[in-house]
DNA sequence: TCGTGTGATTGATATGAATCAACCAGGGTT
DNA sequence: AACCCTGGTTGATTCATATCAATCACACGA
């Protein structure tokens, strides 16, 4: 049911080009002119569609390419030796997946559609050739990647500081955020990961997520119905997400 | 106390190059032919000592260059909104701090020597420039930075998965791998951090720490007084590193 | 329409680690 | 020496969240 909504907006564009991707000043084209964005255009492998819980890459398998979202939704997740699954990260469109693995051999982490999704796969080798010769491109991707460390950064410091409220308080605004970037409601959304996600990413029990929601709603900060998300006050959100402030 | 030992080991080497250096096989240089080395050379800024506790870069400052480290060893630290500080990484010589903050406008972390350090200054407009010019160069960068993406979510991993003495085994192992990789002891070594830090970097209170130690200790795991460790058997460590594992 | 399964919620209980509180050891200073 | 100061250790208690256990709600296929 949550499937219909968010899935293929922009799937119209069938032989398109980074320049008319809607996603383009998101996405790698960010620091390039129309003429070096040709050229990238050579190199992307555009309209590959993963269904929900379809494995865009895995883990230890050989690495060649990572992926622009352009709509639709991925997360990565390592599993550890001990068997056990930790999603680091959630990609929404115009967002890049698999930076993680660059210039590696195999890929450190396996990504899954988590609704219907599509990408383009943007072959590594290429890419560094490309960014060899366009000094932009290399700076850009040097930013995505710090900017991914910072992220886990981010995500460590949640994970060893803050309580279960404000965990989840953050992950909201975060993609409250992320939704606002590509102009959609920043208030008013569909989660396109299951709470079962939410728990692992944050580091929590799914019982503990789901009386947290349940808590905010009767506080009236959110509406919650299953995936349908409404963050009524943002500011109280942001003061929770901040945590333990000592004035 | 704990200072005078692995502190300047190296330092002897005054007017060094890239070449000469006893690290090159773990720094930059890794990817370089010879010639390409020189033109490492002409950039890096060498020499640069800290003492405990002074700042390498701070958080929010401009950032020109990141820091190879030659002797010694830097913490990384985020400060959050909220004030308080979360350590993201230990840097040891051979490793490469700074990454987070590529090709950013201002440092997003602040590096603190926790010894005596010497470090390289490499500034990073003209480590992008010479990253154009080699491709090797580029490559090793890219590596570089997943890995630190890598190691971010290892950390992720540890802090939403493990508990506290899964925590301490693992940087235990940790440390001791890159004291290894250096050709130093892998099973007797002093920490170069301070319980605090460790409790901080590893989302525990100081007292946790504690007495993880001293129960590692009684099981006769490691032999510890005060930063001086023996890692006495690195299979139960590793074993209890690997945290919970179902047959 | 009825099972059947999966994801979500709610409640009761258990527990690992934080917190609070002393105390200790060593190093540097006066 | 006597002092303090910082970092480390140890013990008693508390608390947030995990775990265990049930129930619920909805979607889907037979």
């Amino acid at each position: 049911m949550s499937q219909s909504i968010p899935v293929n907006q922009m799937s119209s564009i069938s032989k398109s080009s980074c320049q008319r991707c809607s996603l383009s000043n998101l996405c790698l084209p960010l620091a390039l002119d129309s003429t070096d964005m040709n050229r990238l255009d050579e190199v992307v492998n555009r309209d590959r569609i993963f269904n929900r819980g379809e494995q865009v890459f895995t883990q230890s398998t050989p690495f060649r390419s990572c992926y622009a979202v352009k709509s639709g939704a991925i997360k990565t997740s390592v599993i550890t030796e001990s068997g056990d699954e930790q999603i680091t990260g959630f990609f929404m469109p115009g967002e890049l997946v698999g930076l993680d693995s660059m210039s590696d051999e195999i890929h450190a982490s396996t990504a899954k559609a988590l609704e219907r999704t599509s990408v383009c796969e943007i072959p590594v080798e290429q890419l560094e050739n490309l960014a060899n010769t366009l000094p932009g491109l290399q700076h850009h991707m040097f930013h995505l990647m710090s900017q991914e460390i910072r992220n886990s950064h981010q995500l460590s410091v949640l994970l060893s500081k803050n309580t279960a409220e404000e965990r989840i308080a953050a992950l909201l605004l975060s993609l409250s955020s992320r939704f606002q970037r590509r102009k959609l409601s920043p208030t008013h959304f569909n989660l396109p990961m299951a709470r079962n996600d939410i728990a692992n990413f944050l580091g929590l029990a799914v019982e503990t997520v789901s009386r947290v929601f349940t808590r905010f709603q009767n506080q009236g900060l959110i509406r919650a119905k299953g995936r349908d998300i409404e963050l009524v006050d943002l500011e109280a959100l942001q003061t929770m997400a901040l945590g333990n402030a000592q004035p």
